[in-house]
Order: C-alpha cells, then sequence, then structure tokens
RNA sequence: GCGCCCUUAGCUCAGAUGGUAGAGCAACUGACUCUUAAUCAGUGGGUCGGAGGUUCGAUUCCUCCAGGGCGCACCA
C-alpha cells in the first residue's frame, strides 16, 4: 500500500518539476460524456468537445494511448496520439495512473472498431490520485468497503451512482407531486425535549447552555399536526428519523421519513394520494407495473386491494378477531408469547406472523385494533377500531397512516392508557401538544412514508444499506 | 442481544489431512502510432483480520476478540 502511493507520489514529484500543478484548478465549459456521446454524428470530423472525468482503463500503443475516462453520466474513449498532440504533452502522458481526474479537449471520431473517442488536441491532469482504484472488470465487491469507502463504491460502480442518482430523483418527484397539490415543506426540530410520535428507543443527547438532555427525533408528528392547529392546512417534511433499535435489512439507526398532514383529509384521501404518489414514480421509472425485487416481482397496477385487518387475519389464519381463545390457541400453535399480553396486541402479533409475509403486492390494510392506533380517530361503526392503514409491499411496512385523532380529551386519555401508570407518566406526555390540540385542530388525514423503503422497491435493492449513501458502522 | 457464515497481495479470487502461499487485474522495466478485459517479454509485491492455545512446526486445528454478511430478536 505504501509503495503503491509512493510509486505515484515519486510521478506527482516529476510532475511538479515540469511546472504541472498536480492538482488543476478550474475547468470550464465541459460538457457531460452523456451529451458528448449524443452529439456525435458520423458525418462530421470536427466536433470540437470537452470532457473531465477519471481514467478509468489506460492502453498504451507506444507513440499513442487510449484511455477511458468516466463522468457522472457515462464513458468515453480518448485517444492520444504524440504527432497529435506533440512530444512534450505526450510524455507528460505516461505520468498519468488510473484513477487521476483529467480534462480532455479534441475532437470527436469514430475508430475502426467502431467506438466514439476523442482524438485529444491537449489534455489537463486536474488531480492526481496518490491510490490504486480497484479492479477495472471486478470492481469493488467487498460489501464493508464498499459502505466504509461509499466515495471508491459511486466511482468504481456506474450501477450504484444510478441508485443513489434515482434515489435523488424520486425525492424530488416527490416534492413536485406534492407542491402541486398544494402542500408546502416545512421543518420541524430533530432534537426534541420529548420524543412522540411514535414508540421506540430515542438517542439521547445534551445541551450544555440549558444543561437540559434532548432526544433526537423519532417522529416529527406531533409538531408537524402543532402546524395544522397554526392553519397550515397542507404541511410535509422529508427529513431523518432517528430510533435507537437494531440494524437490519430494512433498519438504519437514522432513516429518512416523508410525513404530510392534509387538513380536512382523512385515511381514505390518504389511501387515494399515497397510491397516486407511488404509481406516479413506477411509471415514471419503469414505464410498466411489474417491477423487479430481488426474487420476487410485484405488480404495482393499480387499483391496489384494500381489507381490514380484522379480514386479511382471518383469511390467514382461519380465526376471527372476536375469537380470543382462538387467537390465543393459534398463537401458542405458533411458539408465540401470550401471557399477560391483551388480545389487540396477540391479534397484532399474529398479523405480522401470518399476514405480512403474504403482502407481495401492495395492500392497504385498514383499521387496526384502536389500542394500538393512540393518535388515530376511531372507526364510526365500530370504535374498537381505528381509522388507519399500513401499506405492505414486499412484506415490507412501506406507509402509514391516519385519520387524525382531534379531540384532546380522548387523545389525553388514549397518552395516559398508553403510558401506563402514573410515574410512567411524568415528563413522557407532551402537554404543549394536548394544549394546541384544545384550540382546535382541523380533522386531517396524516401519512407517513419511509423513504428508504420506498427507494429500496423502486431500485430493486432488498438491503437499506444500499441506498442510503453512508449506512451507520461500526468504527474500526 | 442470539445463531450460522465470511475475513489470504492495492482489487477480484484460488489453495493446502498441519511443513510459513498462488492466479488474474493493478504496479514496475522494456517493445509496440486505431486499441478496448490491448498484446508480448521480464520484475517486484503477503504479519494469510487480531490475540492466545495444541504441535517439532499453525495461514490451515481449537479458544477468545474485532469487523462484516445473512437470519432471528428488537422495531405502531
Amino acid at each position: 500500500m505504501e509503495k503503491y502511493e509512493q510509486e505515484r507520489f515519486a510521478k506527482l514529484q516529476k510532475l511538479r518539476e515540469k511546472g504541472i500543478d498536480p492538482f488543476g484548478g478550474r475547468y470550464d465549459n465541459t460538457q457531460s460524456i452523456q451529451t458528448i456521446l449524443k452529439e456525435f454524428v458520423p458525418e462530421r470530423d470536427d466536433l470540437k468537445v470537452k470532457a473531465a472525468g477519471r481514467i478509468m482503463t489506460m492502453r498504451p500503443h507506444g507513440k499513442t494511448v487510449f484511455l477511458d475516462i468516466r463522468d457522472w453520466t457515462g464513458k468515453i474513449q480518448v485517444y492520444i496520439k504524440r504527432d497529435k498532440i506533440g512530444e512534450e504533452p505526450f510524455e507528460l502522458s505516461k505520468l498519468l495512473d488510473l484513477g487521476d481526474l483529467l480534462g480532455v479537449e479534441g475532437v470527436l471520431f469514430k475508430t475502426r472498431t467502431g467506438e466514439v473517442t476523442i482524438y485529444a488536441d491537449s489534455f489537463t491532469l486536474l488531480s492526481k490520485s496518490l491510490l490504486n482504484p480497484p479492479e477495472k472488470w471486478h470492481g469493488l465487491k467487498d460489501v464493508e468497503l464498499r459502505h466504509r469507502q461509499r466515495y471508491v463504491d459511486l466511482f468504481t460502480s456506474p450501477e450504484v451512482m444510478q441508485t443513489f442518482l434515482k434515489r435523488i430523483q424520486i425525492i424530488k418527484h416527490i416534492r413536485t407531486f406534492l407542491d402541486a397539490r398544494d402542500f408546502v415543506e416545512v421543518e420541524t426540530p430533530m432534537m426534541q425535549s420529548i420524543p412522540g410520535g411514535a414508540v421506540a428507543r430515542p438517542f439521547i443527547t445534551h445541551h450544555n447552555a440549558l444543561d437540559i438532555d434532548l432526544y433526537l427525533r423519532i417522529a416529527p408528528e406531533l409538531y408537524l399536526k402543532r402546524l395544522l392547529v397554526g392553519g397550515m392546512e397542507r404541511v410535509y417534511e422529508i427529513n431523518r428519523n432517528f430510533r435507537n433499535e437494531g440494524i437490519s435489512t430494512r433498519h438504519n439507526p437514522e432513516f429518512t421519513m416523508m410525513e404530510l398532514y392534509q387538513a380536512y383529509s382523512d385515511y381514505n384521501g390518504m389511501m387515494e394520494l399515497t397510491e397516486g404518489l407511488v404509481v406516479s414514480l413506477v411509471e415514471k421509472l419503469y414505464g410498466n407495473y411489474e417491477i423487479p425485487f430481488g426474487e420476487i416481482t410485484i405488480n404495482m397496477k393499480p387499483p391496489w386491494r384494500r381489507a381490514t385487518f380484522c379480514e386479511l387475519l382471518e383469511e390467514h389464519s382461519g380465526i376471527k378477531y372476536d375469537d380470543e381463545e382462538g387467537l390465543i390457541r393459534k398463537s401458542k400453535e405458533l411458539g408465540l408469547e401470550t401471557a399477560g399480553i391483551d388480545r389487540d396486541n396477540i391479534a397484532n402479533n399474529l398479523f405480522e406472523e401470518l399476514v405480512e409475509k403474504a403482502l407481495v403486492n401492495p395492500t392497504f390494510v385498514l383499521d387496526y385494533p384502536t389500542s394500538i392506533c393512540p393518535l388515530t380517530k376511531t372507526c364510526a361503526h365500530d370504535p374498537r377500531f381505528a381509522q388507519r392503514f399500513e401499506l405492505y409491499i414486499a412484506s415490507m411496512e412501506v406507509a402509514n397512516s391516519y385519520s387524525e385523532l382531534n379531540d384532546s380529551i380522548e387523545q389525553d386519555k388514549r397518552f395516559h392508557e398508553q403510558l401506563g401508570t402514573e410515574a410512567d407518566i411524568a415528563g413522557k406526555i407532551d402537554e404543549d401538544f394536548l394544549t394546541a390540540l384544545k384550540y382546535g385542530m382541523p380533522p386531517a388525514g396524516g401519512l407517513g412514508i419511509g423513504i428508504d423503503r420506498l427507494i429500496m422497491l423502486l431500485t430493486n435493492n432488498v438491503s437499506i444499506r444500499e441506498v442510503i449513501l453512508f449506512p451507520l458502522l461500526k468504527p474500526k
């Protein structure tokens, strides 16, 4: 390692001796390689182009050298010929290495073998690379190295670059979609003194001047609803949530969540919105509704199935929600814990065990038991159930939505039921949120979409770490 | 947190019932003015993840540790 670096450093010194700055500077008016490749027309041999990119391969042939440079849009071959470029510059080309960043000016032509190539009039070293890039053919395969040194992964693997560019495109599309429907994007606190809006272990941090502990937010929900009270009728936020829990192919401690709230809507409105949004993304990225995901193919064609929690539970377990003994019996058959657990949670555990795995094509699961939905309005026809849906695709929970509970008295009661004893409650209920509700919050639909998971689906990556630029890894 | 698996050259990978390792790419030297996984000739490169143990001898067997992958658990 040391050795390779020294060899390259020696070349760098030689360049300096020749008066060349090995780290370049401003290099204006380049065109993207993709644009250059599109511009080429076979009839013309005088199209001047200027490109900049990283040297990926080099094929020296005595008094000529072919090299491929890549930028973030594509790859193009460069042809450097001594008789064309002059003796001194040609000597400089011998000090180039794989991985160096190079600027090239020249005319386009097609080689005998049919490859569009820049016939270099001149080249400029824009940055000397001091480390060996990974192998040209296999690239960087080691998953750990790919994540730790994402910068290498990105310049080595165009597919990885494409995944992240798609991620950016998807998030941009979501913003455009929501902006077109009169939503406004807002920012709410990441550091909260009471972590609310979800149930999860938070990260704790400390503010020195105030000498108080703060929590990194587990959800923005309670602040976004305050904005509904304030009269911001359609708000959304796309930003990070932090949960101090296990790491898996579907969980990263910090992840990107989109939450939105629409006054005077409800969870039915949110279903329409969700389906419209995700389908528009599928159409944009795929042009058809059959999308591959790992080993499976998902059919995203709307309309998506809508089925209640109870229907699905019965469909996959043969047991009705009302049949408490049946639920317990089935749970025991499956080896699930039942002691000290109430019926709703037993039902929910059974649901997770039996139903979720089967939900491959998009399915809206409606009307969860009220006790596991503390922030949700109950169903008019049966208050044991709440107006909530979760959207499952490929057995992953992708979205979660409800008709927002706007009755402050009911909300107060639910918080207390959720938290249990008075001792547990101290300092854990966001009283200011309840105060806000008392002023009056419009009935509203709320929606949360796990952006990373959505991007996994839309880019065919089965691990969340493949769609997060710098996933959390233990320090080496 | 638990279980299974992985860690060998800069990168991608071989390998040995235990006798201190090999290929391709990359690098270095030379030849080559339309090549493209360029080619040809030659050269160098390794604490075999770390620490212990067994052994005459360990990279190989055992234990522990670290990092990672997958699954489970956790996760409204």
